[in-house]
DNA sequence: GAATCCAATTGATTGTGATCAAATGGCTGT
DNA sequence: ACAGCCATTTGATCACAATCAATTGGATTC
């Protein structure tokens, strides 16, 4: 899927080249004792037990099918801090993430950044142009991620309908979710923001794990740094901390740790992120 | 290719009703004078002398395959300012832009609005989630439209590998423009921005006309309004107005009429559009 | 050509989030 | 337990874009 387009990139970027995690194994799917528990000439089908798969790429697929399409698969494992892959570096891979997180960013040269999104479980990642990536990819914690070359994603896009209408429709659901995220940007308060921030971490626990009725509390993780969330969310981190603490003086939340919030009224949570209160 | 989908749409809006240019009619194809120049029961082959093929969903199509993956599509015009459909309307149809522009946002309820992109030749527009459209569309100036029901998108899609691949390319293609404008939206200055927008607009200029090399001047349309670009920058119109003058004032750019702009100095205006000055 | 209307520009002031700076808190390792 | 380190929080000040307000300009109508 990753094709011939004409779209000018601009220019190459050196700058500080941190650890890229190319001396980490690409390791034979199966054969990854945490996924598969024993090793074997036989592929095991690691993807009938994948926590990924309900909302990967694959969600289509069951039986002999799924795991006929997993046999090209691979996986790979970051460390926290490790870089998956930078902007500009040809696109070689697309990826699924299986467990962990990946954050995504784009940098100007004076070292601005905006990080463009959160990768988790079921979410792909490594969208380019012109044969290379768009954006620079970063382990935030520690990350599995299930992977394809290019060229046997585009034959298993042709073999499989089912996942490439799926792969159809998560870009759709990408692109509006780009869009409900640049009105944040271009036009929310900071409260709105960071009220916005940890209602869709809530709506993403919720769809992962399944969510309890009439809940109004929930226990949100922040595995990455405030500097990340300003850098998402267009603010610097004195803004992310002073309006955490505002919501936090309002009742609406509390912290366990720094990387622990719980929310205890997340109905008022979601008025404020909509801009309604 | 719009297809079931879970995400959570918030809330039914109903604010103002503008005129939705319901009563234009979907004019079969072929019967528009504009475009085949006689009308009959035959269809002519308008898809080929169509201004918008070579940047369109359907420009991996010649001959007798073009004209018949045409059959199914008709026409609609749109005059400036009507809209096309609204945030959350039932997405019956999947648009190709023919000439003209169209404009994309989406509104919080106080009346904050985000314009997610402007819509021109050879754009789709009509992406969505579980069936309705995530967006407003109105055209900015007076628009003409190519559409496809989306039960023929669909099939066609399937039946058509090279327009599906071409759906996927410039879907691709929309997820990297659409974070190129998140990092402009969350980490650019007002001069940055304005400059990025001018030079966005000479790309396009130069991508659907041809570029002359060595050009260091371009004469720039700007069909919408002052306050049509600050909803797309992130900006007031004051701002947007200001950062105008001051470009003009900075030897950059000329002001024709407040829609007319010359760019005097393209490469400084793309040094200023990437914060590099 | 004058009057009307709306968009765009320019001016004056304010307020909010950025910046600069210091303090606190939570880890790590010894 | 303590030092050292870094992330986060809190504090003080500033600057820039938003806001409020007035003027200009261009198009349309009579």
């Amino acid at each position: 899927m990753v094709e011939n387009m004409t779209y000018n990139v601009a220019l190459e970027k050196t700058k500080h080249a941190p650890d890229r995690g190319d001396h980490e194994t690409l390791d034979q799917a199966g054969k990854l004792s945490f996924l598969s528990g024993h090793s074997g000439q036989v592929k095991t089908d690691y993807c009938k037990s994948c926590g990924a798969h309900r909302l990967a790429l694959c969600s289509g697929l069951k039986g002999a099918e799924l795991s006929q399409f997993g046999q090209k698969s691979k996986h790979k494992k970051l460390n926290a801090g490790q870089m998956l892959f930078g902007e500009f570096d040809e696109a070689k891979y697309f990826y699924t993430v299986v467990s962990g997180e990946v954050r995504l960013s784009r940098m100007l040269d004076d070292g601005r950044r905006q990080i463009t999104g959160f990768k988790s479980t079921g979410d792909f990642i490594g969208l380019g142009v012109d044969g290379h990536y768009a954006a620079d990819a970063e382990a935030i914690d520690d990350v599995v991620l299930c992977l394809f070359t290019v060229p046997n994603m585009n034959t298993s896009l042709a073999e499989y309908t089912e996942v490439q209408s799926r792969l159809m429709e998560m870009m759709q659901t990408e692109v509006i979710k780009l869009q409900n995220h640049m009105l944040l940007l271009g036009r929310k308060t900071p409260i709105e923001k960071i009220s916005n921030f940890l209602c869709e971490r809530a709506n993403r626990k919720f769809l992962v794990e399944g969510q309890e009725d009439e809940t109004n509390s929930v226990e949100i993780r922040l595995p990455m740094s405030r500097t990340d969330i300003a850098d998402f969310l267009g603010l610097t981190i004195e803004t992310v901390s002073r309006t955490i603490t505002k919501l936090r003086k309002l009742g609406i939340i509390e912290l366990q740790t720094s990387q622990n919030v719980l929310v205890t009224d997340l109905y008022e949570l979601q008025l404020l992120a909509n801009g309604d209160a």
